[in-house]
DNA sequence: AGTGCTGTGTAGAACGTTCTCCATTGGTAG
DNA sequence: CTACCAATGGAGAACGTTCTACACAGCACT
C-alpha cells in the first residue's frame, strides 16, 4: 500500500555515484561522461524513477504549464487545447487546466492557484478581469492571452482576426449577389473593450463600407434566442435583409429558427452565416455556413509563444490568426 | 519583476513569533492561544501570504485534486466539472484538469504526471485502461472512477444508472402507443467491459422484455453518421420501427436526417430518442427526447467521495445516479 | 517541596530536488 | 618537472513547508 517512492538518492545508490550526478544526468546538463550517462539512465530505467514535480518546484522549473478555462463550455476549447498539448507532446512539459469560471473573482483565484503550484507558465482564455490585473499575473509568472485583442507589454496574445473574418463573411455574400446583408451582435454589457464581438461587428461594418454597402447592426445577445429574437425583427422589416450574419454560430442557429417559422426558404429567401464553426455546423441538418478559428493553430502558438517566454524571450509578441470560411449549405445566391 | 514571494518566515517575523507557530495557526492545528491566532492571522493578511504549495507537497497535502478527462470534447465534461468545483467550492481544495487523451498510453502519462505532482486525490473520467491499471494507480493515491460500471475495492466509482435511463425511454415510447421500439447503439471493439453504451443496449433490452416486446438492436457506432447508416437501414425494412431510441445524442441527430431524407415527418412518422441531453438537444429547431444524467450531481457526488477518502474511509464505495428522462418534440404517438 | 499534568510555544530535522562551488584527475605547454 | 587548464564528479546548502519532540510555565495534587 505504502511502497515508498523512488527518489533520486535511490538511483543515485543503485548506480553507484552521487545524487548530484544523477540530477545532471536527468536535466541532460553539461559535464557528464558517456559512461555515467549510460550507468545512471540504466539504474533509472530499473528502479522506474521519475522526478518528484513538487521536490523539483523548491528549486528550479516544474514542468507545468496552466491553462485557465473562463468558461468551459466554449465550443471551441477542445481544439485550442488539442492545439496546445499538441505542439507541447515531444517536450518536457505538462499541461493542466484550471476551470476558472466566468467571474473575475474566481478566475483570481485560480490563476493564485496555479502561481501557488509554481507552475512554469500560463495561458489564459479569454479571461475576465483589467488590464492591470492581467499585468499584476504577468510580473509574477510568464502568460500569453488568447482571445483579448490589444495585448499589453507584459504578455504575449494569441487572437483571432475577427476583423478579416467579418470581411470573409461579408465579401462571400456580396460575391452571391446580397446588398441588403445584417448582422447581429452581441450586446455590450461588460467594460472590458477589445471583446471578439465588438472587433468583428467592426469588421462587419468596415467590409460593408469597402462593398459600398449601408451597414445594419443589430444588437441582443450570443445565445439561440438572441439570434431568434434579432432575426424576427430584421425580418419583420419592410425592406428585409437577404443575408444575415451572426457573430456566432449559436445566434445563427437562432436565425434559422426564425426563417424556418417565418415561411422563408433557407439559403433561397434568406442566407445565413455564423462564426466560431461549432461541431453541429457541419451536421447536413443544420449545414451553416461560418468563419473557422482553427483553434489548433491558437493554441499551438499560445503554446510555442510560453516557453519562448520561459526560456527566456522578454520582447513582447502579439500573433494574430487568420480565420478561414467555410461555406455550406446556408447561404446562396439571393432570389430576385 | 523578480519581487521575492511572501513566506511563512516572513510572517514569522513580521508576527514576532516562531514559524512553526505560524504553520499551527494556518493549518488550524491544536495548541494556538486566541492572542497567537490574531497576530498571526494580522499578518498574514498584511503581507498578502499565501502557502506555496509545492513545499507543502513535499511534506503532507498539496490541496488539489485532478480530474482527468478522457476526450475534451465529451458534451456532458462542463457539467460534471461544474459539479465537482461546485461541490468543493468553500473548502480548501483546488481542482485541475488534465487531459488525458483517447489513447491509453496518454492517459497513463498523464495520471503519472499527476501524481507526480503529488496531487491529493484523483477522479478519472470514462478511463480507457485495465482494471489492474486502475488499481495500480489507486494504490497509489485515492481515486474515484465515474463512468465505468463495475467498481473495483481499490476506489470508488460514480455511475450514471444506464440500465434505468434505457428503461425510461423504453417506457415512455411503450406508453405513448409503440410497439416497435429499435435500438441503435456503439460497435464494441476494444475489450473494455462495462461501457455505458453496453449497458445502455442491455436496459433497452431488459425493458423491453418486460413490457413483452421484441428488441431490435443495430450496432453502428455513436457518430452522427453512424445514427444516419444506422436509422436508414431500420426505415428501409417491410416492418420499420416506429421509434428509433439511439444510445447517445450524437446519433439521435443522424436519425432525424434519415427521417427527414425518407420524408417521414417526426414524431408522427417517426418518434426518435436520445441519451445525453447535450446542448443542442434542446434548441426548439431540435428538440430531442433524451435522458439527463445529470452532469451535477455526479460531478458533485465524486467529489465528495473523493475527499471522504482522502480523509480516511478506506471501505470502497459505488455510487448510482438516477438519470432522468427529458420528454419534448420527438417523440410522440405513432401514427396508426 | 515534589510530582505530574495541561496548555502553549519553539528547535530543528525532514521532504526530494537543483545548483554553486570545490576537489580530483589527466593532459599539455613551457 | 612544474604550472596550468579542461573535464568530470561530489559535498552540501538551499528551497518553504510540516511535524515530532521537547522546553517551559502554571496549576493542582499529594
Amino acid at each position: 500500500m505504502t511502497s515508498r517512492r523512488v527518489t533520486i538518492a535511490d538511483v543515485a545508490r543503485r548506480a553507484g555515484v552521487s545524487t548530484a550526478a544523477v540530477s545532471k544526468v536527468v536535466r541532460g546538463a553539461y559535464g557528464v561522461s558517456a559512461e555515467m550517462q549510460t550507468k545512471v539512465t540504466q539504474a533509472i530505467d530499473e528502479l522506474g524513477y521519475r522526478p518528484h514535480a513538487a521536490a523539483r518546484a523548491l528549486r528550479g522549473r516544474t514542468y507545468t504549464l496552466g491553462v485557465m478555462l473562463s468558461d468551459t463550455r466554449n465550443p471551441f476549447f477542445p481544439d485550442i487545447i488539442e492545439g496546445v498539448t499538441g505542439r507541447l507532446g515531444d517536450t518536457e512539459y505538462q499541461v493542466l487546466l484550471g476551470p476558472g469560471g466566468i467571474e473575475p473573482k474566481t478566475q483570481a483565484r485560480m490563476t493564485d492557484a496555479m502561481i501557488d503550484r509554481s507552475m512554469d507558465g500560463l495561458i489564459l482564455i479569454s479571461p475576465v478581469m483589467t488590464d492591470a490585473e492581467l499585468t499584476a499575473i504577468a510580473t509574477a509568472i510568464p502568460v500569453v492571452v488568447v482571445g483579448r485583442h490589444g495585448g499589453a507589454a507584459a504578455y504575449d496574445a494569441v487572437v483571432d482576426d475577427d476583423v478579416m473574418g467579418a470581411g470573409l463573411v461579408v465579401d462571400h455574400l456580396v460575391g452571391l449577389g446580397h446588398t441588403r446583408i445584417a448582422h447581429i451582435t452581441h450586446l455590450e454589457r461588460a467594460r472590458a473593450q477589445g471583446l471578439p464581438h465588438t472587433v468583428r461587428a467592426e469588421g462587419y461594418r468596415q467590409a460593408m463600407r469597402a462593398h459600398g454597402l449601408a451597414d445594419d447592426v443589430l444588437a441582443t445577445s450570443f445565445t439561440e434566442e438572441g439570434g431568434y429574437e434579432g432575426a424576427r425583427e430584421l425580418l419583420a422589416r419592410d425592406d428585409r435583409p437577404t443575408a444575415i450574419f451572426a457573430g456566432a454560430d449559436i445566434a445563427a442557429l437562432g436565425v434559422l429558427r426564425a426563417a424556418d417559422e417565418a415561411g422563408l426558404s433557407v439559403p433561397e429567401d434568406l442566407s445565413v452565416a455564423g462564426y466560431d464553426n461549432i461541431g453541429i455546423a457541419s451536421l447536413k441538418r443544420i449545414s451553416l455556413t461560418s468563419v473557422d478559428q482553427d483553434g489548433h493553430v491558437i493554441g499551438a502558438t499560445a503554446a510555442q509563444l510560453l516557453v519562448e517566454r520561459i526560456e527566456g524571450r522578454s520582447r513582447s509578441v502579439t500573433s494574430s490568426v487568420s480565420p478561414t470560411l467555410i461555406v455550406r449549405g446556408t447561404t446562396g445566391p439571393p432570389r430576385r
